[in-house]
RNA sequence: GCCGCCGUAGCUCAGUAGGUAGAGCACUCGGCUGUUAACCGAGCGGUCGUCGGUUCAAAUCCGACCAGCGGCGCCA
């Protein structure tokens, strides 16, 4: 058995192969037959003829539909008549399974393409996009492991929020009311203290009724944890991580990003050290850029937008205020009170935040102070509070959202082509 | 949660003085020896989202509901 791939790359002309995969187009013409067929290698015009096939065969496979499942076998053979360049001549094959039709056609709404997700994903674009999910999640980790970080897991079901704003899905776990994970950020702290350098890669789930292109109810959220990090440390090593992926897709998918008419010259770019700025400096930028932003504003999306375009790199906006920060984890800059030691990274060409990180509290007394002012029970954190109690080092750390990363490295419409089963506010299946 | 949009054949859509629905693709049958999501001919295919109202008559006008999409807020 051969894959598709090596006959493209020429190594099988003029030799006999044997390819199994499914019928991705077909045309006919009474005595000559025309079959391209897709493995996950790529695809190949095949073609039969009734000359060397007779009367029945012939008429079998013309009568072959869309992502029906066949071998075949036959001599391969270079032909600039067919699409690929390449063609193999079948003399022999075998139908696996012929379906009646096939429900995807040449006209498709992307309601509908999500509803049959499950056959949609056979297609050449969400191929592509697959491949490329597959060497970011390869990338993330083996840049980790290569800079000494350790790899480990957090619970989903769990008893205490992270984040400040968002909502959380409630779940019965017998009699007791929990939630599904909206982030591993403290466990990977308490693992932290334990190997240093940690990161994971895990689902989190938010409930935020949100109907975006860049949200996902369920997503893939990596992130890490390093002890003795400030934030600009952490940063470093982000910028460097994002680098590292672009290159590793560069290298191993420029196919896939082709085929998804992606502009390669953007992420060739893509080079470390990221722009950094402080949201002061920002603020201070924003007549200039047209804005009509002051101290004090949150960013919302469309400011989100309008900056990435001034940069053709990510940029990394620092030190927002206390006020506009929902979370209390975050510490506070000593040289700038009043301003926290964090940073979301701004992906470029509008796709906007793909990351959000910095230095976390590690003084006890701060982190009782900010609880205090969250109003939040020091009980239900208990365990968070006790890794302030024993041997508290400064400590910092970040959430990436992969899809979104995906999303921006694809070039993608929207983030539900980003992972292979999106769950939005209103989707569940397949 | 707020604002906007959509729902007609399996799919993409058209359908205005309100008069019981049409095209392309898919599928079936036939034709074609070099096709590139081929082409030609024929056939199959509909509770016009649901319920109610106006009317002699509703896909079309009105109301409610259901389903979906986009944007904001929130975030990754």
């Amino acid at each position: 058995m051969n894959r598709i791939g090596e006959i493209l790359s020429g190594s099988l002309t003029g030799k006999q192969a044997e390819i199994r995969g499914w019928v991705y187009r077909i045309r006919s013409s009474g005595s000559l037959c025309f079959i391209v067929i897709r493995d996950s290698s790529g695809i190949v015009q095949t073609v039969a003829s009734k000359e060397s096939l007779g009367d029945m065969k012939i008429k079998e496979l013309s009568g072959l539909t869309i992502e029906s499942s066949l071998s075949v076998t036959g001599v391969v053979k270079e032909d600039k008549r067919s699409a690929g360049g390449y063609e193999l001549q079948i003399s022999d094959y075998r139908i696996f399974q012929r379906n009646d039709n096939y429900p995807i056609t040449k006209d498709k709404g992307e309601e509908f393409l999500l509803d049959i997700r499950h056959l949609w994903l056979r297609s050449r674009e969400m191929t592509s996009i697959m491949k490329i999910r597959s060497t970011v999640f390869r990338a993330f980790s083996d840049f980790f492991y290569n800079e000494g970080y350790y790899q480990t897991q957090g619970p989903m079901m769990v008893s205490t929020a992270t984040e400040g704003g968002s909502t959380l899905f409630k779940l019965d776990f017998f009699g007791e009311e929990i939630s599904l994970a909206q982030s591993s950020q403290f466990y990977l702290e308490v693992m932290m203290f334990a190997l240093e350098k940690v990161f994971t890669i895990a689902p989190s789930f938010r409930a935020e009724k949100s109907r975006t292109r860049r949200h996902l109810t369920e997503y893939w959220h990596a992130e890490a944890e390093a002890a003795w990090y400030a934030n600009e440390d952490m940063m470093r090593d982000e910028e460097r991580m994002i680098e590292y992926i672009i290159r590793e897709v560069l290298e191993r998918n420029k196919e896939e990003l082709l085929m998804l008419k992606r502009d390669l010259s953007k992420l060739e770019n893509i080079r470390a050290p990221f722009p950094r700025m402080r949201y002061s400096e920002l603020m201070q930028k924003m007549p200039e850029w047209g804005l009509g932003l002051k101290y004090g504003d949150d960013l919302g999306a469309d400011e989100e937008r309008a900056i990435t375009v001034h940069f053709d790199k990510p940029v990394f906006v620092t030190h927002y205020p206390v006020a506009i920060k929902p979370t209390f984890y975050h510490r506070e800059d000593p040289e700038t009170p009043g301003e926290l030691l964090c940073h979301d990274l701004l992906a470029p060409e509008g796709y906007g935040e793909i990351i959000g990180g910095g230095e976390r509290i590690w003084n006890l007394k701060e982190l009782k102070e900010k609880l205090k002012r969250y109003n939040l029970n020091p009980e239900d954190y208990y365990w968070y509070v006790d890794l302030r109690t024993y041997g508290s080092v400064p400590h910092s750390g970040f959430g990436l959202g992969l899809d979104r990363l995906i999303w921006w490295i694809c070039g993608l419409d929207t983030i539900r082509d980003a992972i292979p089963f999106p769950r939005t506010i209103r989707r569940t299946r397949p």
